[in-house]
DNA sequence: AATTTATGTCAGTCATGTTGACATATCTTG
DNA sequence: CAAGATATGTCAACATGACTGACATAAATT
């Protein structure tokens, strides 16, 4: 066994030698950036490893989500809420296409627009994965009261830039521009 | 201006057409994975944005942070930690190391070991990212009651692995094995 | 003395992002 | 209607940060 060289309380001491000029001693929260960063790599290590089995990466988890989750999103609203190029975008997208997970339909409005939808085969994709993330968020909710779990959904809401909001977050907000009312 | 093509409640509703022979139709907390998904992209772009300045990446930050926040971590125990290949670590290593944001120092007790701290210029790089994150966070929490607080604690901490956790997660958490007091 | 461990490095590959340029179909506007 | 703007797709080149596999060195362990 290797030899612990830093034990529960070596972590960096905040204020340092902060003798004379430096820029003033900043309360960070140390905590919370490390536990988004370990949360997150484990919350999307579960839809990596599903992915591995469809030759599928995080890119594809990415677009068919959205897709699935906003029937008839249009390819530009996409790319404004994934925020990559079309390039990066098109060459995942033209894989879903090719598979079967998703389908495009020609606008009825506007003929140049391309509509995506899931098909059965990405619904199921999509359901899987989101099953797996579900899983261990209602295990990380579990002893968590209403109140606490509420308290969550604001954190994470307010964690969100809120300038220039895109379709989704449109969605997941109630239509941009205005004040966030919780 | 283009049209809108979902509105607030245009996301796929659940319940599909559930006949006959789908396996159950589960209950997703789309809600948090969208959040999360948000959250943590606009969280990591702070820093993003940048670590360009300095010609870094994402990669750099996250070493730069643990050796900082850890003094004294060793190559082995950072590979644990961000779960990456000695290969992958050892570039941005070597950049960090050459550039002066790091330096090592050999194990006392084992001389093979290379003990990795933060120089004044590595402590300066993350300060000012985790000042970022911080304004992030310090304004996501601040309508939030200290019971709320706690509860996203306790939530995030719930999201996390804790077969075989890394050194790092050992000092978050008490010492492995046994259960989180808050 | 032999083996294992900690680290470093060379070489090649893959996934996913980037720019820039350009093509096509379609809608909008003067 | 002709001209221009918009939505999409595609080619080519490149960067970053992962990966695998192989091999080298120094130091510890057996």
């Amino acid at each position: 066994m290797t030899d612990i060289n830093f034990s529960r309380g070596a972590a960096h001491p905040d204020s340092h030698g902060n003798a004379g000029t430096s820029p003033a001693p900043r309360e960070m929260r140390w905590d919370i950036i490390e536990l988004l960063f370990f949360a997150y790599r484990d919350f999307v290590g579960d839809a990596d490893h599903e992915l591995e089995a469809f030759g599928f990466g995080r890119a594809h988890h990415r677009v068919m989500h959205f897709v699935y989750r906003y029937p008839g999103l249009k390819v530009a609203d996409l790319l404004d809420v994934l925020r990559i190029t079309k390039q990066s975008l098109g060459r995942v997208l033209k894989q879903l296409l090719d598979e079967g997970y998703i389908i495009q339909k020609t606008g009825n409005n506007d003929r140049r627009q391309r509509l995506l939808y899931a098909t059965p085969k990405g619904e199921a994709l999509v359901a899987k994965l989101a099953g797996l993330q579900t899983d261990r968020i209602t295990r990380a909710l579990r002893d968590i009261n209403p109140d606490g779990v509420a308290a969550i959904g604001q954190f994470l809401r307010a964690m969100i830039d809120r300038d220039d909001p895109d379709k989704v977050l449109e969605a997941i907000f109630g239509t941009g521009s205005k004040k966030p009312r919780e």
